[in-house]
RNA sequence: CGGUGAUUGGCGCAGCUUGGUAGCGCACUUGGUUUGGGUCCAAGGGGUCGCAGGUUCAAAUCCUGCAUCACCGACCA
């Protein structure tokens, strides 16, 4: 390609709505544009990034046995009722209606669609195990939108669906796709690790993410430092504290605290340290038969988290987690949030396991601006449950068994479910299994965030210039940048020669035939990240050389024009 | 969804407090100049000041409503 038959768009300005640094490069290097919130418009260069991607995804998913097919975009309302997700899903599912007044959803995914599609066309076992992926577009209505292409209502996924008789197929081929983007990983050069992961809304049992680690990802992730643990902070089991519980010595007693709401105003009025106190949360029961909601009150070891996740698994608890409010509490306990706690209370109650270890313990008394001290568990509260409902925390002990937790920032860039049959019953996909019997499907589903992928590859490889492409996904693999062609006949030719040659041997190349000084072309190159380049000027010509330079690097070398294709080869499969 | 802020040539911004008919930088066009790290000089083109309404002799500027966009928050009692 040449830039003066090319649409480069780099610009010098920084836009003042971007704020994470990939976001600031692909604007600046001409790769996007922003059209809407969270919608962009990708330019050549970013195609050709895009493109790139892709087709690594797509060489991996063949060679795993998955089969490629595109899913419609827009799809009937029919099908997502009869999954009930409908109903469940939200404003994050785009709806709207055609001219004959039908709804309609914008995919946001396509369990759904490719569910129906395998329950039509698919009839015996023998045609299982089957496993079919797309690269196509979603919509998902985020609530806000942000970090550019990392956080868009509108993005490229590949997303794969396998269909199987039984747990042990499944299992093979959710083996089969983990080392697929192992792979997938490995080639497009990136920093990454699998993690064990929570299924979330799309639901299943095991799941793993794949997550690029880079200091803005959105997501925390718990590493042991000894073993190749990792998971996903919110679902990182902690585990109870070693050792014997402290013995109680203290009696229950009731200090002043006012004006002290929160653990930390509390920990420093009493001189205490925040993990003497136990915070105590409240949040809505399930409803009985009466549809009532009683709360359910959680206590939490004052320097910890809830997680919430763990927390509206338990049995009793209501899910979705609500908060309860300030009018439901101080209806329960007579004092507002901050001077609340679990003593006296008669309702359930659930404990952490740190906070359960814990003797002679702070907590609010039920009554404003007071809390009790020398509080213990079951002289004081004697009816309670222990769960793990907190965030693991750096320092915690692996939940491996091995070495100690430290926590890291990841951007969630693949992610595999085992969906069992939670699709497959619903729309009722079956198949005739050996014995002639109906049987439902179970199902698996692994997706790649694509367009993602660009934008967590130059999290992770950017300097001061610009962008450094690893050389798998550059939009070019090699800058052809002559010194004054439009006055030197003898450098236009040597570049037009190597242009050729290098484009004959299967290499991107772009050539700056932009009638601009050095420093321009120098300065765009490097914005864009192609990862070599060739400068070409009259003093090496003499010389029969040009000049190398490894954008990565910095390495400069001399470079014989006779031998200039196969030595950027080496460099490039390097 | 809650809070805060923004909206002025293609892009980034100033002007608004104190109303008087719009300016700067980048980009673009033309001519010259320069040519191994974002040259310099000169001339030029381009704006319903987000939309609607109101106040006023007069509105980018003041008032009201709407729209769009962004940031922060949406467990930590």
């Amino acid at each position: 390609m040449r830039t003066s038959q090319y649409l480069l768009s780099t610009v010098k300005e920084t836009p003042a709505d971007a704020e994470i640094i990939s976001h600031k490069l692909m604007l600046r290097a001409g790769m996007v544009r922003r059209l809407g919130s969270g919608m962009f418009s990708y330019l050549p260069t970013g195609v050709r990034v895009l493109r790139k991607v892709e087709q690594i995804v797509r060489e991996e998913m063949n060679k795993a046995g998955a089969i490629e097919v595109l899913l419609p975009m827009v799809q009937p309302a029919e099908l997502w009722q009869e999954s009930g997700r409908w109903d469940t899903m939200d404003a994050e599912l785009l709806r709207f209606k055609d001219r004959h007044q039908r709804d309609y959803v914008l995919g946001p995914t396509h369990e759904e669609v490719i569910t129906d599609l395998v329950r039509r066309e698919i009839t015996s076992y023998k045609q299982l195990p089957l496993n079919l992926y797309q690269i196509q577009t979603k919509f998902r209505d985020e609530r806000r939108p942000r970090f550019g292409v990392m956080r868009a209502r509108e993005f490229l996924m590949k997303d794969a669906y396998s269909f199987h008789l039984g747990q042990a197929s499944l299992q093979q081929t959710y083996d089969a796709m983990y080392s697929a983007y192992c792979n997938i990983f490995n080639r497009l050069g990136l920093d990454y690790r699998p993690v064990q992961a929570d299924s979330g809304a799309i639901g299943g049992s095991v799941s793993h993410e794949f997550h690029v680690l880079a200091e803005s990802g959105e997501d925390a992730i718990a590493f042991s430092d000894t073993s190749d643990y990792a998971a996903n902070i919110e679902m990182a089991e902690a585990l109870a504290p070693t050792g014997d519980k402290p013995t109680p010595s203290q009696a229950l007693r009731e200090v002043a605290t006012p004006s002290a709401g929160s653990v930390s105003d509390v920990a420093a009025l009493l001189q205490v340290a925040n993990t003497r106190i136990a915070k105590t949360l409240f949040v809505l029961a399930e409803a009985d038969e009466q549809g009532k909601q009683q709360l359910v009150a959680l206590v939490l070891r004052g320097d910890h988290e809830l997680n919430e996740l763990k927390a509206e698994k338990l049995a009793g608890v209501a899910s979705p987690l609500q908060f309860a409010t300030d009018e439901q509490i101080r209806a329960l306990c007579h004092a507002g949030p901050g001077s609340v706690g679990p003593v006296g209370l008669n309702i359930k109650i659930i404990a952490d396991r740190s906070a359960a270890h814990l003797a002679d313990f702070i907590v609010g008394a039920n009554k404003e601006g007071y809390h009790f001290n020398g509080v213990n568990w079951e002289r004081d509260i004697s009816d309670y449950q222990i769960a793990d409902i907190r965030n693991i925390v750096a320092g915690d002990p692996s939940p491996c068994g091995f070495g100690h937790i430290v926590i890291k920032r990841g951007i969630e860039v693949g992610h595999i479910f085992q969906l069992g049959e939670k699709y497959s019953k619903a729309l009722k996909a079956g198949v005739l299994n050996e014995e002639g019997k109906h049987q439902i499907m179970t199902m698996g589903c692994y997706g790649v965030g694509v367009s993602r992928i660009v934008a967590a590859a130059i999290e992770q490889n950017h300097d001061d210039n610009g962008i450094i492409w690893p050389d798998a996904i550059a939009p070019f693999q090699v800058a052809l940048i002559p010194m004054n062609m439009h006055k030197s006949v003898r450098i236009a030719e040597v570049t037009e020669q190597l242009y050729q040659q290098l484009t004959a041997a299967g290499i991107d190349v772009l050539f700056d035939d932009r009638r601009e000084r050095p420093g321009v072309m120098f300065a765009d190159m490097e914005l864009i990240g192609v990862p070599h380049s060739i400068v070409i000027g009259e003093r090496n010509l003499d010389n029969q050389q040009v000049e190398y330079k490894n954008r990565r690097s910095g390495e400069k070398a001399m470079l014989d024009i006779a031998s200039v294709v196969t030595d950027i080869q080496q460099k490039i499969t390097r």
